[in-house]
DNA sequence: AACACCGTCAACCGCGTAGCT
DNA sequence: GAGCTACGCGGTTGACGGTGT
């Protein structure tokens, strides 16, 4: 089937979002909640593609997001998770499901972990000779892909391994493989760090734990937050008090009667800084 | 001070797929 | 069941700021 592009070419603004276009985009979607992002643009009154509108909104304005580097925790819970979900394609490619991993840490995106996986925890891992694809040592890599497919390599590594790296790594050692069998996956379940029900949660259709992306009252962490009590990143804003007020909210849903005509006429009123 | 290099991250691209007709 | 539309996702790119020379 034929693919169209997502919006029309001519006339759609690309790269970086102004102050301006982002008080339309909120403004709008305070409003009108998120709906058929196709038709957002037009009604912001934005010369975006619905896309381009959908990934700033979820990667950066939408007021439930922590921003900042990730903790110590949140960096640990990304690497045990990668490690059990990074191989879980039936082709065993390696295939990460950044969205899932983002669904356990609360107000992180999908986008942010995956920067923050390959600009820091790659080399992390990588430092400490894991090889952050398979989470194996990597001095096993080369010995074990002598004698076997690299489809079936990780299990015997793991196997094999001698116990050297005790990091977080160590109990995830088995990444699960395409002859994993049912045994393997219940060994992999025993393991996981506190929470069982973690993957059932991830691989089966069950809402997140962490499924209300409008959850204002859950605070940002400490170092993420500024003098003003607001989280750092919006500081990145020139001009972004005007979120403030979606703080206020009880967005939720985002439905349009959530907040007052005064936030709203707050959002209307603001004055646009410029930004970058 | 000027330039080159490197790291980070926001944004874009294209594919897969759910859902509708 | 086929065709189409829209959305969500992962991979990739490129702009920008920081650091080194």
């Amino acid at each position: 089937m034929g693919r169209q592009p997502c919006c029309d070419k001519l006339g759609v603004k690309k790269g970086p979002w102004t102050a301006e276009e982002d008080k339309k985009l909120i403004n709008f979607i305070l409003t009108n909640g998120q709906c058929c992002w196709r038709a957002v643009p037009k009604l912001a009154g934005l010369r975006r593609c619905g896309k381009s509108c959908r990934l700033r909104w979820t990667n950066y304005l939408r007021p439930d997001l922590k921003r900042g580097l990730l903790t110590e925790a949140e960096e640990q819970l990304v690497i045990d998770l990668h490690a059990r979900l990074g191989n879980r394609s039936p082709s065993f490619i390696s295939f990460v499901m950044w969205s899932k991993i983002a669904a356990r840490l609360p107000g992180r995106t999908d986008n942010e972990i995956k920067n923050h996986w390959n600009t820091h925890i790659k080399k992390k891992l990588l430092k400490m000779g894991i090889d952050p694809v398979t989470h194996e040592p990597l001095h096993k890599e080369t010995k074990a892909e002598d004698n076997l497919p690299p489809d079936s390599s990780n299990q015997q590594k793991a196997e094999s391994s001698d116990g050297t790296n005790n990091n977080v790594e160590d109990n995830s050692s088995s990444s699960p493989t395409e002859n994993s069998s049912s045994t393997d996956d219940s060994l992999l379940l025993e393991n996981i760090c506190n929470d069982d029900c973690l993957l059932n949660s991830l691989w089966i259709d069950e809402p997140p734990l962490i499924d209300a992306p409008w959850n204002i009252s859950n605070p940002p962490v400490e170092e993420n937050i500024n003098e003003t009590g607001l989280p750092v990143a919006w500081d990145h804003q020139d001009n972004c008090s005007w979120l403030l007020d979606c703080q206020d909210f009880g967005i939720h849903d985002f439905g349009i009667d959530s907040f007052s005509d005064f936030e709203l006429n707050t959002l209307n009123n603001l004055e646009v800084g410029g930004r970058h």
